[in-house]
RNA sequence: CGGGGCGUAGCGCAGCCCGGUAGCGCGCUUCGUUCGGGACGAAGAGGCCGGAGGUUCAAAUCCUCUCGCCCCGACCA
């Protein structure tokens, strides 16, 4: 009876398997790991300080990069008059279903109402324009870290929530060639980031006309395939082209003496960086963090039985932690819980390295190394840790990203023609690389047909350009495109 | 906005059909024994049963109206 009862609450405590409800195993992870909460208000989300901990280091790591192209920093208002965003079409066309309005202030109905930034190229351009004069004022690069709101209709932690955090850059540029530059510079620096620090990979490429930035003359991005064959959108791009610096009169005077618009770009990656990585690596235990991104890289467990092996095996801990101050992200667990509720625990909330120090290993002066990835355990000695656990989180950066590249390139399918295109998608889960006619009204019904969209026109095309026809309109092809469900 | 589920202790739920003093598991507190893969015993603390109206001697339970949340679709970083 009891034993039954202990099965039970057993199994109540174990996360879904992730391969029977991907959507439910996710939810329950990102509460349970506390990364993030519910709000009171409709599809808001708390960010708890673990998931915030990967959010900062998301941010470092980004800002390198960012100030590395000569990016600075700065941060502008919320709050964005309604005429601002009214002065580019296709932009509020765009977001106007989206956004939240401010219409009362003090008591009082606003003579303009306020829009809760959705993003902030309509503000963004009224600056730019009174500080651009000359082509010698140009390029202006600014990058914001804030929050934007958009009131989505259905929503999902990390992934879509009405309001979300994230970096949002802005620059200005004398030509159009300038502008396409950076937003491919900026590209990037968003592929390098996500496969070198969130060991995700991702595919570089164009969005088709219907999937473009609203106001944007091209737009790009990097797209990733989640645990269950679905793609993420996880950074994007935008050459805004004269676009917005017409709206908004960003003109300067060009060394031939002729007053010319800039040409803009803009370029994001938000809070929904965490959702891909939750997504990408995890599996039925748990988070698995990539070891550059996670909060702490390795946490010690200490094992004693009675007062004089928990004084011995703290001592030991102490001078551990003493020797990898500085090197790598340590916690370590002196709660009274039990060392298998900790390894479940520290496994749920994915720590890339487990360190284990009972009285055998003080005895033996090492310690049991276990990573979270494999489960492998190994045994070192105490001398060798403070070169071996930083080589073995490498190990593990690098393991988790040939991993995922392996199920990206397994996951994804060529298709000739649309039948074996629906044969795919209702077989397999992932991508579908098809050769296509950039047709949008195609599009639109392979949409509502099988859910699938563009996710992505790869820049790596063949050699020599495409041959053959469009998978689906017969017609000639002018480029291969990634077809997939998305988030 | 359509379809489906659900609001009872911090969390997960039972009780509701058939009205009669609010229960279980986890967690929490204290003490003791434990501790190398989710320990055990004992004693405790904790609830306007989402809200408002009704019916009734009596409502978590029946009726009406509301509010909120989650999931699935249309919209999206």
């Amino acid at each position: 009876m009891a034993d039954e009862q202990k099965i039970e609450d057993k199994e109540l405590d174990e996360i879904v398997e992730h391969e029977d409800d991907f959507s439910e195993w996710y939810n329950e992870l990102v509460l349970k790991a506390q990364l993030a909460d519910y709000a009171p208000v409709r599809g808001c989300m708390i960010i708890r300080p673990y998931g915030y901990a990967i959010w900062e280091n998301i941010q470092k790591y980004m800002d390198e990069r960012f100030k590395e192209t000569g990016v600075l920093n700065a941060y502008f208002p919320l709050l964005i008059p309604r005429s601002f965003m009214e002065r580019e079409a296709e932009h509020i066309e765009g977001f106007a279903p989206e956004v939240a309005w401010v219409t009362q202030g003090g008591g009082k109905e606003l003579e303009e109402p306020l829009a809760i930034r959705p993003t902030s190229e309509t503000i963004i351009g009224h600056s730019y324009a009174k500080w651009v004069q000359s082509y010698r004022d140009l390029p202006i690069l600014i990058n914001l870290w804030n929050n934007v709101m958009r009131w989505e209709k259905r929503t999902k932690l990390f992934l879509r929530t009405s309001e979300f955090l994230w970096q949002e850059g802005h620059t200005a540029h004398r030509t159009l060639e300038e502008a396409e530059e950076r937003t491919l510079q900026m590209l990037e620096v968003y592929r390098s980031f996500a496969e070198e620090d969130a060991a995700i990979p991702v595919i570089k490429g164009r969005k088709s006309e219907s999937e473009k930035f609203a106001g944007a003359l091209r737009t790009y991005s990097i797209e990733a395939m989640m645990g269950d064959g679905k793609a993420l959108q996880a950074g994007t791009s935008h050459n805004l082209g004269n676009n917005f610096a017409k709206s908004f009169d960003i003109q300067f005077l060009d060394d031939d003496g002729q007053r010319k618009l800039c040409a803009t770009t803009s370029w994001g990656v938000s809070t929904r960086m965490i959702g891909g990585i939750i997504m990408v690596h995890g599996d039925k235990k748990g988070l698995i963090l990539p070891p550059r991104l996670a909060p702490f890289q390795a946490v010690i467990v200490p094992i004693y039985r009675k007062e004089e092996e928990k004084t011995l095996v703290m001592e030991a801990i102490a001078r551990l932690q003493k020797m990898l101050k500085g090197k790598v992200r340590l916690t370590v667990d002196s709660s009274d819980n039990t060392p298998g509720w900790k390894y479940n625990q520290w496994e749920m909330k994915g720590v890339p390295v487990r360190i284990e120090v009972g009285p055998r290993d003080v005895q033996n002066n090492s310690v049991v190394l276990v990573r979270r990835d494999s489960g492998t355990k190994e045994f070192v000695g105490v001398d060798a840790l403070e070169t071996r656990l930083p080589l073995l989180l490498e190990e593990i950066q690098k393991g988790l990203y040939t991993t995922a590249k392996k199920k990206l390139d397994d996951n994804t399918f060529h298709a000739e023609t649309y039948e074996e295109f629906k044969k795919i998608l209702n077989e397999n889960k992932g991508f579908v690389r098809v050769k296509w006619s950039e047709d949008s009204a195609a599009e639109k019904i392979i949409k509502d047909e099988t859910k699938a969209t563009v996710r992505v026109i790869p820049f790596d095309q063949p050699e020599g350009g495409v041959k053959g026809n469009c998978f689906y309109t017969g017609k000639p092809a002018t480029c291969e495109a990634i077809f997939a469900k998305s988030y």
